[in-house]
DNA sequence: ACTCTATATAGATAAATGTCAATATAGCAA
DNA sequence: TTGCTATATTGACATTTATCTATATAGAGT
């Protein structure tokens, strides 16, 4: 139950502050890149196009991404630009097809975070 | 490697369609339940409260919030209302001040899923 | 009852986002 | 070379978002 103003008079304004809430662990530019991580996670398609490559565990060709949806072919490549620029899938080419895979490394950054916020409480 | 056209000729269009590839397992609106957690997080102020609670591990006073930002209070309000509405923090008025705290079984949501798109791949 | 304080809500605004239609790019096939 | 195909890029547009200022709400102290 952590309050700075706690025990000191209402009519004070600006007490001393905080020293028991530690400063943001997170670095601002740290926090940067992982929010750009959850932002690109936080969109129902680009979430189920990462969902599909990940249970899929391979190669997938963009055709067959697209084939899942009911949107345009210039929608599904801006969602998959928004997941590489987060640094959350990367593709290869093969003549004329694309194939997109996750990368594990970061979605491991993205557990890792988030274990460690629950990591001593009970689930 | 997945690619439903593979073998099929060039010339041929609509070819018989991805049985390989298995429909969205995230039903639509478990994507978007999921989607709106991670969308939470996908701000770096978003992502710096719920770090700030998680690892502070119990309820923590708006004011002790507000002043680990350079934003005005009903930023920092308007904000607290995205993560309740995605359902990773709650809170508790005690007189003037409101507690905030993590759900931990909501961040737990978010473990499992991302644990099981890296659960087979190695790190 | 009045005042002060902590938080929330409303309204405004600039910036970012999701989508589509149209076009560009570049590999393959005839 | 000419045309077809898969994907990316561009530009437009409506919607959403992050932020601020101003105001409302409601509990506490006098």
């Amino acid at each position: 139950m952590l309050n700075i103003h706690e025990k000191i008079p209402l009519a004070t304004t600006s007490a001393a502050c905080c020293d028991e809430l530690p400063a943001l662990r997170l670095a601002s530019d740290e926090a940067q890149q992982l929010a750009q991580m959850f932002k690109a996670l936080g969109q129902p398609v680009r979430l189920q196009i990462v969902d599909i490559l990940s249970r899929f565990g391979g190669k997938v060709c963009v055709c067959d991404i697209e084939s899942q949806f009911d949107l345009t072919q210039p929608t599904i490549s801006h969602h998959l630009k928004a997941l590489r620029e987060a640094g959350l899938v990367d593709y290869e080419m093969r003549g004329l097809w694309a194939y997109y895979f996750v990368r594990p490394a970061q979605l491991q950054q993205l557990r890792m975070l988030v274990g460690e916020w629950i990591g001593g409480q009970p689930t």
